[in-house]
DNA sequence: TGTACATCAGTGAACGCGCGTTCACTGATGTAC
DNA sequence: TGTACATCAGTGAACGCGCGTTCACTGATGTAC
């Protein structure tokens, strides 16, 4: 079976040279022979195991699905919102999520401005997120919390912050550590959603 | 005078028409010729006005940067929050803006994943933005509050949360009025930012 | 005011670049006997 | 185990599509005298 090994090893070449070449260039800006010359394999080849471009950023996309599946079911996994660790475990997810698949995270957000059919597939995502977290808030609710909006509303400041401060975070330097950030970030959206310090 | 006059329609009617263009399928997908053909001009007649689709929204752009402007200095501008009112007067006007540019402000971000020019100036049109708060986050270190994080990144997270949240509640429905947006957002920024309630 | 020429905004067919995609070919691996 | 043929992963030059951009042309507006 050299044959078929010989093929996955290309393919998951092909993989780890996109994710370089995103890195790099961002998935729009990245030609398929940017990806195929940085594999050091040829263009021809690349179609042995994609139909395009957005297959293989499919093929990533599924990747992360296991990573985030994983963490749902972790045993450690807190969901009492009304203990400020619980919403710190949350965030420090999150963190680690971002500093492991920023590069693949990017290129969907990039592909979803351009494609109906990744705008989709990243709304589901954020959705299914985000649906976790909407079981936690309501111990909130039911403690007598008063939260900023409605359950479904709070969670989505929540997670626009996470989002949008973790990708500065990356690309400028905040020069902060990964734990600054979780504290700082816990910090924040715990007041913003009870009212109450921490 | 009637050829610059009919130039200056022609110009305009194709800024118009990029807006609606941009607006429906977005800045990365809109073709020239969608553009010119919105307008009801020739392709040909595009390049008597703009070298490109970068320089079309570049003048876009030179269009918002007055509204700012004028912001900025406005006679009820407040600036101490350690006062609610003021941390909602100025998410009232991030609203206003996001609703009234929200499609040239969509097609600068689209424009900054795949070019480096338009990266360095959407950054600058943020920096700008958030150096006006830094003054105002002053007030609350200096009357004793806790921020979350140093002023610099506090107002970061305010802003970071501004931006997506406002980018939700305009592409999915929220069913959000913009009072209640303001009010919501004014609530958890406040708390956020104080660790007190209002 | 009229005539002859220059200039300019706009036109749209044609051109050509960039890049995705194909395909005939190669050499290696697998299969049949 | 050996031989003859089939299949497959990979190659890279060539093809062709899409779209930005050009350019010779038109008709209208401006200018000179």
């Amino acid at each position: 079976m050299k044959r078929k090994e010989r093929a996955a090893e290309t393919e998951a070449a092909l993989k780890e040279a996109a994710k370089r070449v995103f890195a790099e260039r961002g998935y729009l800006n990245a030609k398929i022979t940017d990806i195929t010359a940085e594999a050091g394999r040829s263009a021809g080849s690349f179609y042995n195991h994609f139909t395009g471009k957005e297959e293989l950023l499919e093929a990533l996309l599924t990747d992360l699905a296991a990573y985030s599946e994983e963490a749902a079911t972790a045993t450690d996994h807190l969901e009492d919102f009304t203990d400020p660790e619980a919403v710190r475990w949350h965030l420090a997810y999150y963190v680690r999520f971002y500093r492991e698949h920023a590069v693949t995270m990017r290129a969907v957000q990039q592909a979803a401005l351009v494609s109906e059919g990744f705008a989709r597939k990243l709304a589901d995502f954020n959705t299914a997120e985000m649906a976790d977290l909407l079981s936690h808030v309501q111990f909130l609710t039911d403690a007598g919390y008063e939260l900023p909006a409605s359950p479904r509303v709070s969670i989505r400041m929540m997670y626009a912050l996470s989002d949008t401060f973790l990708q500065m975070w990356q690309q400028q330097s905040l020069d902060l550590s990964e734990e600054e950030v979780v504290e700082i970030m816990t910090r924040f959206v715990y007041r913003g959603l009870t009212g109450r310090d921490c």
